[in-house]
DNA sequence: ACATCACATAGACAGTCATCTATATGAGGT
DNA sequence: ACCTCATATAGATGACTGTCTATGTGATGT
């Protein structure tokens, strides 16, 4: 995983909106509906935070009948918390 | 660490000139004037940078004569990576 | 066929962002 | 005192962002 997708997905994180619904998919699953309870913001601004985080990759959409089903895309995020992980803060130990 | 001070770092990761100079920082401290020769910007949008890097709290800055010394905030770095590496992509993993 | 539900798209708008040029600040050196 | 170097601040500008209202789309039920 490059910059550019890191910072893609950075970008996407960026926003405590869409970070609190990565949080909430880590529950597994779940419906836009279900996810539209928890935010006080319309349906169609909930769409485009879900919008972003799937072109980040971050996310993944199934649809099924009337409804949109997001969760998280393991490969993307282990990559993401490994880049991540990778930082280091150049000290040899700490505290 | 609140979902507001991590999306506040995500927000300062989601740039990719800034992603690129943490990176650059987890080799060590290093003086605006060696990161800018990475970087083709100019002088002032490397000082915007790395203001929008310290209010984030993931980097610290260490002033000594006419240089600016960078270098990243370990316990916030630390605190930040136990944050993302605490979201699940749902399906059972170990820890 | 029609109405309804779940969601996406379009367009608008105010606010924020990354970048630049120009200028200020402050520390050293001569 | 003056100049230079390293960096910060100010102000401008075009692009992008988060949010809204209004409307479109496609599946489901009567």
């Amino acid at each position: 995983m490059n910059t550019i997708d890191v910072a893609l997905i950075c970008k996407a994180l960026g926003d405590s909106n869409r970070l609190q619904i990565v949080q909430m998919l880590s529950d597994g699953e779940k419906c836009a509906c279900k996810l539209q309870e928890q935010f006080a913001i319309t349906q169609p601004t909930l769409s485009h935070h879900m919008r972003i985080l799937c072109e980040s990759g971050l996310v993944n959409v199934r649809k099924e009948g009337k409804w949109s089903h997001y969760s998280l895309n393991c490969e993307t995020l282990v990559a993401f918390q490994q880049f991540i992980a990778s930082v280091s803060c150049g000290k040899k130990k700490g505290r």
